[in-house]
DNA sequence: CCAGCCGATCAATCATAGCA
DNA sequence: CTGCTATGATTGATCGGCTG
């Protein structure tokens, strides 16, 4: 049938995956909001600087990865821990600092 | 940069437990295009995506460089030669002029970035 | 009150990248 | 090279909010 759908071979769809470090922050990103992985117009243009990608490109890796994620939770629970693991540190750091600030004032 | 943390459990990691938040939940309702008088028997809600021919996206585009805006007279001609229904073709200009906007955004930005930057 | 629009998102699919 | 999975992009259609 020729698939003629094939829609003139979309040029522009010829992509190359994101650079290791660019996914890494995504992740992050995802993994640590993921309650609401929903990044504000301001986060994602944030996100687009830090990774060197559209704001577009960060806007089609949430699609992404939002409705994968949720189509097989199981598959992602790895990459979950590992990212939760490591906000976990940043968290700790926060966490630190906080307590370091408040052994002064102790009953 | 804000966050609102409503966490069930702050202080606990919560061992390989990642709960399942709302927005994992979310079901959108099938869509409901097509035209239940081709379909012999009804209760199969049409839950498919249509693919539109070239033929039909041909003739949508160049009538979306005629006018970016229809008009209901022009939606329902275009409609019934195209063998769509109104919504569908509401629908195509709709997310047309989304994607027209999104291009221009888009054209005019790797060029330029350094300005505003800081 | 209601239909059309916007902006964001969903959900399914396309086509390629990447790996065994 | 073959087969299969991972992933970025595209797009018809939905959702909520706003408006004339």
């Amino acid at each position: 049938v020729m698939i003629l759908r094939s829609r003139f071979l979309d040029a522009r769809r010829k992509r190359r995956n994101f650079s290791k470090q660019a996914t890494e922050i995504l992740n992050e990103y995802f993994y640590s909001h993921l309650s609401n992985p929903y990044p504000s117009e301001e986060a994602k243009e944030e996100l687009a600087k830090k990774c060197s990608i559209t704001v577009s490109q960060v806007s089609n890796w949430f699609g992404n990865k939002r409705i994968r994620y949720k189509k097989n939770i199981g598959k992602f629970q790895e990459e979950a821990n590992l990212y939760a693991a490591k906000t976990a540190v940043t968290a700790a750091h926060a966490v630190a600092a906080a307590v370091q600030n408040n052994q002064t004032n102790s009953p | 940069l804000h966050e609102e943390q409503e966490p069930p459990c702050p202080p606990e990691p919560c061992p390989g437990a990642a709960q399942t938040f709302d927005w994992m939940r979310v079901k959108r309702n099938p869509p409901k295009a097509g035209k239940a008088s081709e379909l012999g028997l009804l209760g199969q809600p049409n839950a498919i995506r249509t693919n539109f021919s070239t033929k039909q996206l041909t003739e949508l585009e160049k009538e979306f460089h005629f006018n970016k805006y229809l008009t209901r007279a022009r939606r329902v001609e275009i409609a019934a030669t195209l063998e769509l229904n109104e919504t569908q073709v509401k629908i195509w200009f709709q997310n047309r002029r989304m994607k027209q906007k999104k291009r221009e955004k888009e054209g005019l930005a790797p060029a330029a970035a350094s300005r505003a930057a800081k």
